[in-house]
DNA sequence: CTTGGATAAATTGGATCCAATATCCACGCA
DNA sequence: TGCGTGGATATTGGATCCAATTTATCCAAG
């Protein structure tokens, strides 16, 4: 697959690649979603420079469709471009990670509240399921896809596609960050009351209980990512 | 500039052209941004399919640069992009400004409670000349971008990137709309009003009154907005 | 031994070329 | 006359090629 005169790439993409090809239309559409899979599961981390000739080949197509996703990623925050110098994975960090917790916390409340009076049984059952999912679930890239889709259904009945999308891109974003915490720290219990408790909320038609819910819930994890990852640049750095 | 054979392309981004030029260092850098300005203005309208040799005829340079900036404007939703068809600016609706506004009252009440605490003197003088310029201009695009200034001085201590970037794309995307109802409604005189009531609660420290007084700035001006675009939908359709 | 500069290698940015796909229109047939 | 089929045309998507810029290397001079 990959030319045989180059050195290894330093990550691995072959999982994601041959298994979702065919979902696409376009190899821009499929290099996009791939490298977004890769760079917020953290497979591509943090200060990695991308390579187009390496991307392309691991990918099995030309520079093309690779610097065109490149420039969708970077509109999206992932990605850096330094001109002539070449595209670089965004650093996570503490501070970035307090900007996207603000950003969640603005925008889920108000997800929420225009969501919540129609929700429908269906949907809260699904729910439901989503939070039992995260009881048996050990994996933390899976963790993190379940905890996005549990927030996402309650949020999904709002009728405003701008607010869902951007919604669902920054908790997509925090999945970069919570994925690190899981990983040190294991599954936080406390995180799993929140989401019964918001639940219930919503159960009841209490908006207002549960907006105040889920920006306490946000908060929290902040605050434990926060203290996380000070104390992980204290000993790096 | 435009190659002989073609028939003259139905817009005309000359001005924007020649003068920001050598400001960029790329020339994707250069299309990406004239676009973005082109579409937020009103100069691409809505609903307009972009030729991709059109477009590179029209800034002086190849299709590829065209093709890197179209697809950064898709991830802004500025465009849609439909497989093997082309690019299309995308239409606003009555529904997306109302979209839009929920964004906004979701993210500028938060910036600003980061942000009124650590404004200066100096940000408070800037945002009442901002004001004092808003009463004096008549160009509904000018008046866009002094309003655009005005709210972003205000959130500019926040110390947020993230969230302040977000902010100004959505104040951005809104001038979109709020152009429209300038142009066919004259000045809103209240929201002036509403601009002085807001400083004057920053000047006092007042982060609470502030931000209840931005949230209903922007709910004020949707509502006019959207009902302006209803009755222009009925009109047309 | 360090530092400066020239030169070579690597990599990106941009242009051109080719292939794949969609649209449009004419034509034939029911 | 209406509809479906088929080919021509236009336009995008993708690959390759060339130029411009940056980075690395190496040598010489201080």
């Amino acid at each position: 697959m990959t030319s045989p005169g180059l050195p290894p790439p330093p990550f691995n993409l072959s999982d994601l690649i041959d298994r979702n090809r065919p979902r696409f239309r376009t190899a821009t559409e499929f290099v996009e979603a791939a490298m977004r899979e890769a760079i917020l599961s953290g497979v591509l981390p943090g200060g990695l420079p991308l390579r187009q000739e390496e991307l392309a080949a691991a990918f099995g197509v030309s520079r093309m469709p690779v610097r065109e996703a490149l420039r969708q990623l970077e509109a999206r925050a992932l990605v850096e471009f330094h001109p002539h110098r070449g595209a670089v994975v965004v650093e996570i960090s503490a501070q970035d990670a307090a900007d996207i917790s603000a950003i969640r916390a603005a925008l889920e409340p108000a997800a929420l509240r225009l969501s919540l009076p129609h929700l429908t049984a269906d949907d809260l059952a699904l729910a439901a399921d989503l939070i039992a999912e995260m009881d048996a679930e050990a994996d933390p890239g899976r963790m993190g896809e379940l905890n996005r889709r549990f927030h996402m259904t309650l949020y999904a009945r709002a009728g405003r596609p701008r607010l869902l999308a951007l919604t669902e891109q920054h908790l997509a974003a925090a999945d970069r960050y919570l994925r690190f915490q899981f990983a040190a720290l294991g599954h936080h219990p406390r995180s799993q009351d929140e989401h019964n408790a918001l639940l219930a909320a919503c159960r009841d038609g209490d908006t207002n209980r549960a907006c105040t819910l889920v920006t306490r819930h946000i908060l929290a994890a902040e605050e434990l990512l926060t203290r996380f990852l000070t104390v992980r640049a204290a000993h790096s750095g």
